[in-house]
DNA sequence: ATAAGGCCCTGACCGC
DNA sequence: TGCGGTCAGGGCCTTA
């Protein structure tokens, strides 16, 4: 499932693909993903627009376009932003189709239709809830301190709250925690300065080398529910500690790696290593 | 304010 | 082989 790491990928590898390029032309096939303008207003408002600069904020892509509008694409589940050659079929879950004017095509692919698009002029209303990102200084010990305080809610669920800290995913909460050594159902609020300073330092490690690595590609056939802009597989997934390893040793100590549920997510630690 | 549960979707997987 | 039921999972919405 692409988290900030796989979002960061897709950033950085289709600006030099879509830079300079214009829309020609864009079609909706499942209207639910766009969710503003209304479905029908967005091929005009997409066409003659052109691509610029593109950022990342949480797990929302930011491709900004010359008129200052800027096309957010959030990939939630399954989705996928692919270049394609003019001649490329739309396949079943391809739902929105952009033309480009060197040829290509532009393809939003989601088989689980959870995605969504939007181009607006303003990006403040999409991104007003979340939390800050997790390689900012206002990413500090003393500010996660402050959002965690009073909190009896699993820390696992609260780092995937995107108001707490953006971008973080059931991944890399798991692959973090496992790094803290922090059990995933201790209440945030009950967290020390010191373990506090662990989950900061652990979420940046783990999301800094998993951007390293170009994300991670679990290998689901075809739910594959990561692949980088080209088509290929990203590479942290060889270096999960946990994450889906259920009942195969941990790497530190040995234990069996449990799996429980944390927030209705799936949950994977060490209960030695984790305290 | 916080926490918990439902919902959107589809394909994989399981048991019979 | 075929079929029905269950599950996963991010963000948003509703309910308590």
């Amino acid at each position: 499932m692409p988290e900030l790491p796989e979002v960061e990928t897709y950033v950085r590898e289709l600006e030099p693909e879509l830079r300079g390029r214009t829309i020609t032309g864009a079609a909706v096939t499942w209207p639910r993903t766009i969710a503003a303008p209304h479905a029908d207003a967005f091929p005009a408002m997409a066409t003659g627009q052109c691509f610029a600069r593109f950022h990342r904020r949480g797990k929302y892509m930011l491709l900004g376009m010359e008129s200052g509008d800027t096309l957010i694409v959030h990939l939630r589940m399954t989705g996928k932003l692919q270049v394609k050659p003019g001649d490329a079929e739309a396949d079943r879950h391809t739902h929105v189709r952009f033309g480009l004017d060197d040829g290509r095509q532009l393809h939003f692919h989601d088989t689980r239709k959870f995605g969504r698009i939007w181009l607006v002029a303003d990006t403040q209303p999409v991104l007003a809830k979340l939390g800050p990102e997790p390689f900012a200084d206002e990413f500090s010990v003393a500010e996660l301190g402050k959002r965690l305080a009073g909190r009896r809610a699993a820390v696992k669920g609260l780092l995937l709250d995107q108001s707490i800290v953006a971008g973080v995913g059931n991944i890399y909460a798991d692959e973090a925690l496992f790094l803290a050594q922090i059990a995933p159902q201790r209440p945030g609020g009950d967290l020390n300065e010191a373990e506090l300073r662990a989950v900061r330092d652990s979420v940046r490690q783990v999301l800094g080398r998993a951007i390293e690595l170009r994300g991670s590609s679990l290998g689901d056939s075809a739910l594959q529910n990561y692949l980088r802009p080209g088509g290929e597989q990203g590479g942290f997934q060889l270096e999960h500690n946990v994450f889906r390893r259920t009942g195969e040793p941990c790497p530190v100590c040995g234990t069996p790696i449990r799996r429980i549920v944390i927030a209705q997510r799936s949950t994977h630690y060490c209960p030695h290593c984790q305290k």
